[in-house]
DNA sequence: TACTGTGAAAGAATTCACAGCA
DNA sequence: TGCTGTGAATTCTTTCACAGTA
């Protein structure tokens, strides 16, 4: 794994704040290549991706120098570039377990067929919900778990489960192998060293909306609020 | 707003990497107090919420001093001041627009209506669903957002309508003075300043975690992909 | 004694500002 | 000339390690 060649880029180093944008001007891009657009500067594609130009450059300049000075970017080979360094120039499959509104919004959802993820089976613990088809799949049962995941070699997991299951679901898909999973349950999720999870949380969005909210109106009161604690209490 | 009291406290300035871990913190509080947990350590609840006991402690430390040396802290207690801090002492109401399977999935969602957040309001553009009941509320057309945002009083919009409807959807509620905008929709909305978006996107996760796995099993490779994107541009 | 709260150190991320190149 | 790419400066975040205290 050390064949290098002429290219220099930061040796398998890109920070991950850096990685959780390429995938919004990933988008961006895309967006700018429906347009008809072949060639855009870092000041363009960094409105678009609501970040401000230094940042952007700096981040695609740890992928490589993929721009042109005095020119800007070529729009196509950037999205080759950036979907290759996220890996999405292979495909990724990914069950969802729980079919809920929740797994059925996530199922129905367009660009993720599309770009590097397949879609391979969903999966729910209620039977009544077993053999619908939903976006072209057959919902089996929670039971089939680890055969379905060793025959699809799914490698991402989407656990849209209720919270006091998630944790159940997760050692089990783990214990499969999968090393990916995107978690929508309310829960954290305990995972060995080396299994990546994320987390999708409706309600700490909204707590962190509910904070500046706040804030711009006038902040937590001061002694008027440990009065009011007392009282909460006391009820 | 400058009446200070005896707490002494960072004066309005929790870093944001604090407040995106609060809402964290208190669903792990929450989770300790059901099962009849009075007390608890920095080290227990920073593993229930995931982080490390260092990070916790400094954490809170920006809300004040609410525990004591050689004990730890008094859950409930804890749970009302991060409560407060977030603002959740107070409720805030809450649209939804656009009831698809995911607007539908969020107005099921539970932790939603207890704690701090009112859900006032589900509105969409299909003529088909309006008049719907969902979780208890009558869906609404979209003709009429205007005035349930003033009527209802409502100070966060949960932007869940498909890409192209999103950009418009959010210049009405933001000229309607909303001001905490939450979307879901695949795209970045452009706002005034003073406005607040926080975004929830999938395929950004899975592109992420797409990242990584490819990270695990190697990484992109050298030149043999330089030779495929020539190929690929010339289908 | 066993914990919290916090300065100080280390590490990441962002921004500045400009050299260097097409 | 007009842009990218990037060192250097700055700011933010995490971690360390221990003084202080119930």
């Amino acid at each position: 794994m050390t064949r290098r060649q002429n290219r220099s880029r930061a040796e398998r180093g890109i920070p991950e704040a850096t990685v959780a944008r390429l995938p919004v001007y990933l988008r961006a891009l895309h967006s700018l290549q429906d347009r008809g657009i072949a060639t855009v500067s870092s000041e363009e594609l960094a409105a678009a991706a609501g970040v401000n130009s230094a940042k952007l450059r700096k981040d695609l300049s740890h992928l490589g120098s993929y721009g042109t000075r005095g020119v800007g970017y070529e729009v196509e080979y950037l999205i080759y570039q950036i979907s290759r360094e996220l890996g999405l120039t292979q495909d990724w499959v990914v069950a969802i377990i729980g079919v809920g509104n929740l797994g059925r919004a996530l199922a129905g959802y367009g660009g993720f067929a599309s770009r590097g993820f397949r879609m391979a089976s969903l999966l729910d613990a209620d039977p009544r919900l077993v053999g619908e088809r939903i976006a072209g799949i057959d919902v089996e049962h929670i039971d089939r778990l680890e055969t379905v995941i060793a025959e699809h070699g799914v490698s991402i997991a989407v656990i849209a489960t209720p919270a006091v299951a998630a944790q159940e679901v997760c050692d089990r898909v783990v214990a499969s192998g999968v090393t990916s999973v995107l978690n929508f349950a309310p829960i954290v999720l305990s995972v060995p060293d080396g299994v990546d999870v994320r987390k999708v949380d409706l309600s700490i969005e909204l707590q962190i909306l509910a904070f500046h909210e706040q804030r711009k109106a006038g902040g937590p009161m001061g002694e008027q609020v440990e009065r009011e604690y007392v009282e909460a209490v006391e009820l």
